[in-house]
DNA sequence: CGGATCGTTGAGAATTTTCAAGATTAGTGG
DNA sequence: CCACTAATCTTGAAAATTCTCAACGATCCG
């Protein structure tokens, strides 16, 4: 695992008017009225490394984040150090709302290559609800799509053979980053550890080397040092049995 | 598995203002403007057999349900009948916000005893959000719940050893139902069969059979034909090496 | 250079699955 | 009442999967 750094607060602020991912097809256009609130309740921005914990398992957090740029997952630790990663956070995912809604965040989240994340605090939350519904519609819209993913990797870990485990999860990541322009057309690379992996699968490491050997046999992906390419979508679709996420247009507050 | 039976629907309406559920101590106090809305958006109720399919996946149903009685499992299935229970509904529980919020339900649910459940329609869903911003904050609060939950279910079938996995489980089901009144002090009775544990946990069957003896060896739990007693969940909770919920006050839609 | 991270490999050990069979119980139709 | 079926739980043993242990190679960086 690596080594937790501390988060590195920027002042700077994209205007939220041109922020750089509404423009994207996968996100429904928002009315002008929504887009004053939100410019508002945005507080600013947080600018993490690469490795940073951005939000800690059992810290009271006061703020929430929209993911602006980069990469990150969520993740719970056990007593023993057992760690089960639940999930990846990418461009347009709301982050903390768990903590905000419930008092205690019940997980952590850490960056996987530097992010930007555009800060709210939990305290507007209840004026947003009050005074945008279609906000406040968007955000249990987003913890729905949250606990949709956690249902489809929960199925994974609990039913899948670990080759379709990891084609799942390859394919899982590849067409969520594809879906916000995280990776190009060509280049789809992630940059996650084979430990991320057997970590994400619930395996030991040396058997998720093993079968991601597979994969790379069959040029499904191609690992390299710190990361990995997709090579094969629809392949690896296949291997694991995966009919892909449905990915209608969403919201992003 | 159990051949699935049709639901079956009733007129009966249990008046919201006298709700068996709402006094329980878990369930925090309504509004009498709230309650008012709450009773108008009932529609009616459902009762179903034990057995039968609530909700099934891939299905576009127009409504959601709260839980007013009875036990029940949300799973996935796969193309060749591998099943994953998700989690388990108890009363107080929402269910069917997925499929009203984001069209498609992505997964199914069973009763595991007759149910009795308040139906709610979901196109009122858009004036509950526009009028009642404190019952949509509810909402989000019960989907942040079930992400947490999930969080948690995820973590076990990933990284917990069998025998740890269904400790854990058989404290995770019984706390919950100890907080809604469904088992009684000394009657930790839960209506599954060895065939639900095997696909919530992620094990075949044979296995979890011995596993689960192992647990009856150690008097932790007894296991009878179509379902077990929950005699010490402290010891589970040990076993698993699991904290247990935070069993905050929460609310009852 | 020395330390740290990351990936790779082989081999034995442990866990878990699969296969096959049987016991018990409850319900059903004759 | 009885034979029969279906559901549930049990058990043993072999097979397959996955884990642990123990190395080692490569790269990067101060």
């Amino acid at each position: 695992m690596a080594k937790p750094q501390e988060p590195i607060s920027t002042v700077r602020k994209h205007d939220c008017a041109k922020c750089p991912l509404r423009p994207l097809p996968i996100f429904r256009a928002f009315e002008q009225q929504e887009l004053a609130f939100v410019t508002r309740f945005k507080k600013g921005e947080l600018a993490v490394d690469k490795g940073a914990t951005v939000l800690v398992e059992g810290s009271h957090s006061a703020h929430l984040y929209t993911v602006l740029s980069g990469w990150g997952f969520r993740f719970k630790l056990m007593p023993d150090g057992r760690r089960q990663i639940l999930n990846y956070v990418m461009p347009g995912d709301l982050i903390g709302l768990q903590g905000s809604l419930m008092g205690e965040m019940q997980h952590s989240v850490e960056s996987l290559s530097p992010m930007l994340l555009c800060v709210f605090e939990r305290d507007q939350l209840e004026e947003l609800y009050r005074n945008h519904p279609g906000l406040a519609y968007d955000i249990t819209w987003l913890a729905a799509r949250e606990e949709q993913m956690l249902d489809e990797n929960l199925l994974s870990v609990g039913r899948r053979s670990a080759l379709e485990r990891a084609a799942y999860l390859m394919a899982f990541i590849g067409s969520r980053a594809q879906a916000v322009g995280l990776i190009g057309r060509r280049s789809l690379e992630v940059p996650i550890t084979q430990q991320h992996v057997a970590d994400t699968l619930g395996l030991s490491l040396v058997h998720t080397n093993k079968t991601i050997r597979k994969l790379s046999n069959r040029k499904l992906i191609a690992w390299h040092d710190g990361g990995c390419t997709i090579l094969d979508m629809e392949g690896l679709m296949v291997l694991a049995r995966w009919e892909g996420l449905g990915q209608r247009v969403r919201p992003l507050v």
